[in-house]
DNA sequence: CTGAAAGCGCTTACAG
DNA sequence: CTGAAAGCGCTTACAG
């Protein structure tokens, strides 16, 4: 049924129904209730396209995922919370998947020039990225989730990244150790570049030396956390401490020191940074996991309703957070030995 | 830009630039191409609304999930593999959360009677679920992950579940193991009844006894699987073999067999069923683990083919599939002790 | 092979 | 507070 039939049968125009149905302010209080009730038992919905093309707007933000790689346990955990927010003010979110760098820039482009999105989610930036640059030129709006830089000032959420690793290296020199080792993420993007930054002005305020033996970058998989672990504890002075990126990334180191036959809290410490998954939590490892801690999900509700205020006019460097990372110590931390 | 400035732009009229640029044969292929060309120069796009609207089609799949609880990895790699799929059409993909059975039923409501999608994807189905009815009812057109019960036929692609864990407790058994547990999941769900299924048919085949306290259920997280393997290696006659249903349950298992001071895959026999997460992989666990494996990335991409030829007007029933189960043996089984 | 025009189902300035 | 009508930007039967 459309809104031509619809206002037919419940004798009205259709100018008074539109409005009745949209909140408009001047309709009189029994007229709304009246084809509110209508429209509810005779079950009339707008027609989502036409409202679209009528109002201008397309009533979705679009998130685009690069390949499988990015689109990992991170990523249900934001965009459950994304979506549950969005949800709410009855905004869509679409999703694209791509394979490149210069893809991911065209479905920018085509999400811009067909109007298929009122704005879009932009994640994991670098230091310097290419595609805030190119949606502002596009003029198609945007959230970073992360921090990079930019001419123009641009609405971002991240975490403090800086605090949660110095934090965690603070707390590691606190117990005496001396080489503290660091599984890092993606070199280009800011989150890691912020993180190392931490790490070694850290260690530098306490007189311990960054080694470069002693970083390591990589995905948040098991995999890439053991084949690091595995080199660090090869090294003629293997590190006595680690902080692992991801809890992915911690299980494997885990398994690495397992099999060297280390003590974990005891010959080796590691905190890792965790993003709080409900289906793996750090309580539950053995030893349980000293970790930074920041709640992804939190994440994807709050740049949820940082797009609906972008959408209804506020500017960009008004939607700008830093979230603060919480630190819980566990038993996979201990005093360094000897 | 709109069409008809575009086609202004070009000379020629609307009718024929929306002829061109939607592939419709009879237009001369030097027009179109002439016309493709100028689109990318000028960066002309249809207007995504307003040929939704003239179509009468939403250009759009939508996929609805319960809770956080469900947005898990698995639905990660789902979404990975149905996203990538339709991209290619020009697919979107609309995500949707809800909290409770009913609000899923509203939102497929909404979704109907708005338009707002071509059809949906339903997941996790019971053996006979409500929501098959009503998408019937509404004639909402849907794709099945997994199987159910009904009246008229439907699509649907399911693994071959039994035949997983037949498969696995046939293997556990050979090796002589007589007390074989199994981590199930979600009690209401198809796939559980399943395998279930499987374990206790199987076992009476080989003369043995499905002990009801063999048998635990519950969602698939490293917690469930840890108290559940508790529960079992507490019981008199404790198991030595266990079947996992997922990756992330196995975690849980391995954890409380280590912590009871056995070891795996000689004190006790550990199968998980894996769906194949690129962060995480059974050959890395220590020991590697024995799984029955099915790629879920897969599926979302067949799932994605299906519901582009169901909206061809192919018929449910001729898009049936079931899908056979790999099983890969690794260092987590071995005979049964003493 | 190409074009003029109706129609998709809404919203919203304008008029009352 | 309500309505008639124009307009959003496409597609597509119809005519040529």
């Amino acid at each position: 049924m459309n809104l031509k039939e619809f206002a037919a049968r419940i004798g009205l125009s259709q100018t008074t129904v539109s409005r009745a149905m949209s909140g408009y302010p001047e309709v009189k209080p029994e007229t709304r209730a009246r084809v509110l009730e209508a429209a509810e038992r005779l079950g009339y919905r707008p027609n989502i396209s036409a409202q679209r093309l009528a109002t201008g707007r397309a009533g979705a933000i679009g998130i685009v995922f690069q390949g499988g790689g990015r689109f990992g346990p991170h990523s249900s955990e934001f965009m459950g919370g994304l979506s549950t927010r969005l949800q709410r003010d009855g905004i869509d979110i679409l999703v694209s998947t791509v394979e490149t760098e210069e893809e991911e820039a065209a479905a920018y482009r085509r999400l811009a020039a067909s109007k298929r999105v009122d704005a879009v989610i932009v994640h994991t930036p670098a230091c310097t990225d290419a595609r805030i640059a190119l949606l502002q030129a596009l003029g198609l709006p945007f959230i970073v989730h992360g921090r990079s830089e930019a001419k123009k000032p641009f609405a971002f959420l991240d975490i403090d990244n800086f605090g949660a690793i110095a934090t965690a290296t603070k707390h590691l020199s606190d117990l005496g150790h001396r080489r503290i080792a660091l599984i890092n993420g993606d070199t280009a993007s800011t989150y890691a570049r912020d993180r190392e930054n931490a790490w070694r002005t850290t260690l530098a305020a306490r007189g311990l030396q960054a080694d470069p033996a002693l970083v390591g970058y990589g995905e948040f998989t098991d995999e890439t956390g053991f084949r690091l672990m595995q080199s660090f504890l090869a090294l003629p002075a293997p590190p006595t401490a680690v902080i692992a990126g991801s809890m992915m990334s911690a299980l494997g180191a885990m398994r690495a020191i397992r099999i060297a036959g280390l003590a974990l809290g005891d010959d080796v410490s590691l905190i890792a940074h965790d993003d709080v998954f409900p289906y793996l939590s750090p309580d539950n490892l053995v030893p349980a996991l000293t970790t930074t801690q920041s709640p992804i999900r939190a994440a994807g509700e709050r740049i949820g309703d940082m797009a609906l205020r972008l959408l209804q006019g506020e500017k960009p460097e008004a939607l700008q957070e830093v979230w603060p990372v919480d630190f819980v110590v566990r038993a996979s931390t201990g005093p360094a030995p000897f």
